[in-house]
RNA sequence: CGCGGGAUGGAGCAGUUGGUAGCUCGUCGGGCUCAUAACCCGAAGGCCGGAGGUUCAAGUCCUUCUCCCGCAA
C-alpha cells in the first residue's frame, strides 16, 4: 500500500522499520519539529527523523497539522492510508478521513483500557499482570476509533517500562502490517470500544517521580520500574537527590518508621515503607551516574538516624 | 551563552589555611578455618581529566579546554 507515516520517538521507529520491511511504499514520513532538548539547548531531532533520513525518505516536518498547508501536503502525497505511531499531536477531522482507508493508529495498551499519553507506564505503575497493543482506525477523540486487531503480552514482577516499551514496539510494528494486508484485503472486522471499560493513562508528572515512603513496597517497586529508564523516581538523602533505579520488594520492616534505613553494608541498603521494606539495587546521587547500592554506600556514611525522603 | 554538581590507583569517596597522596571496596599473595563471600597479615596499582600560569613548592590558587551528570525546558 501507499502509506505515509507519521511518529515521533523511538516506540514509532519500530513500527516504521516493519511497515518498510513489509514492502509497503512510504510515500512520506511526518514527525515533529526538532525541539531544544538536553542540557545546553541543543536542537535534537526526533527517532523517527533520523531513521527516515538514514532510509532516504521524503521526510516533512509540520509546524501545525491543522493548516490548509499541511492537508495539501498529505493530498499530493495521495497515500491509501496514514499510520498514525505516537506522533504526539491530535490530528484533524479533515486529515483522519482523507486517506481512501483513513488513519489506523499504533497504542501500547489494550484498549479501551489506558487511552491517552502514558500507557506503557501507567500499566506498570499500576503492578498490571498483563497489557499489549492494539491496532484501531482513529476517530475524534483520544484514542476512541474502532479497534482493528489487540494483541496480549504479559508484564514481569521486574519489568521495567523501558524493557515493556521495546517489546510492545516490536510486537506494535507486527500488528500493524497484519493490520494493513488485512485492511487491504478488505478483510478486516472492526470493534467499536466499549465506552464502559474505558480508563485514561495520564502523561507523567514530576508529582510522579517523587517516593513517597509512606507508601506500601511494592507500590514503590511497581513506581520505580515504572519509571525506569525515564525520568527515574527519586527520593532525598542528605538533602540532596538520590534516584532509584532497581529495587526488590522485602516483607519484613522491623517495624521501623517508614524511610528508616534499615540495613546499609555490602549487603544490602534496605528501607523501612510503610509496609514491608525496599532493597536498593542501583541508585543514582543527583550528579553522579547510576551505581549499584554496593559503591553507594562505599562512600557515603550511615548512622542510626539516617532515613531517606526529605 | 538556561541553573548547578563533578572529573584523585579497577569502583565509591576524603584530601584541612598550598609543603613528598589517604580511606573503604575490589584485585593478587599468604595465614586462620571442615569451609567461606567471614576474619588476620601483606602486596600491587595514581604522571590527582588536558593545556597554560602564579609560587621555592599546587590535587589544593588563577585562566582556559574537554568530558560526565543532576535540574530546568
Amino acid at each position: 500500500m501507499r502509506v505515509v507515516f507519521m511518529g515521533t520517538p523511538d516506540f514509532a521507529v519500530k513500527s516504521l522499520d516493519a511497515v518498510l520491511k513489509a514492502g509497503h511504499e512510504v510515500k512520506g514520513v511526518i514527525t515533529q519539529p526538532d525541539r531544544p532538548k538536553g542540557r545546553g539547548k541543543k536542537m535534537l531531532p526526533p527517532p523517527v527523523k533520523e531513521r527516515a533520513l538514514q532510509l532516504g525518505l521524503p521526510l516533512y516536518q509540520p509546524q501545525s497539522v491543522k493548516d490548509e498547508a499541511f492537508l495539501a501536503l498529505l493530498k499530493r502525497l495521495e497515500a491509501e492510508v496514514i499510520v498514525v505511531a505516537a506522533y504526539g499531536r491530535i490530528l484533524p477531522q479533515s486529515v483522519l478521513e482523507l486517506p481512501l482507508f483513513g488513519c489506523i493508529n499504533v497504542h501500547g495498551s489494550l484498549l479501551p483500557q489506558y487511552r491517552g499519553a502514558a500507557p506503557i507506564q501507567r500499566a506498570i505503575l499500576n503492578g498490571d499482570k498483563e497489557t499489549g497493543v492494539t491496532i484501531m482506525q482513529m476517530a475524534a477523540g483520544m484514542d476512541t476509533g474502532d479497534i482493528l486487531l489487540k494483541k496480549a503480552v504479559p508484564i514481569g514482577e521486574n519489568d521495567t517500562t523501558g524493557q515493556l516499551f521495546e517489546r510492545l514496539a516490536y510486537l506494535g510494528g507486527e500488528l500493524l502490517v497484519d493490520a494493513l494486508e488485512a485492511l487491504a484485503a478488505g478483510r478486516l472486522q472492526r470493534e467499536k470500544q466499549n465506552e464502559a471499560e474505558a480508563t485514561y493513562a495520564p502523561m507523567l508528572s514530576k508529582t510522579d517521580e517523587i517516593i513517597d515512603w509512606q507508601k506500601p513496597a511494592y507500590i514503590l517497586h511497581n513506581q520505580v520500574r515504572g519509571l525506569n529508564p525515564t525520568p527515574g523516581a527519586y527520593t532525598f538523602f542528605n538533602g540532596e537527590r538520590l534516584k532509584i533505579w532497581e529495587t526488590q520488594v522485602l516483607d519484613d520492616n522491623q517495624n521501623r518508621p517508614a524511610g528508616n534505613v534499615l540495613k546499609a553494608d555490602g549487603e544490602g541498603l534496605v528501607i523501612s515503607c510503610q509496609e514491608g521494606a525496599l532493597k536498593l539495587l542501583t541508585v543514582q546521587p543527583a550528579g553522579k551516574k547510576i551505581m549499584s547500592f554496593k559503591d553507594f554506600v562505599n562512600g557515603v556514611t550511615f548512622d542510626m538516624s539516617s532515613r531517606l525522603g526529605q
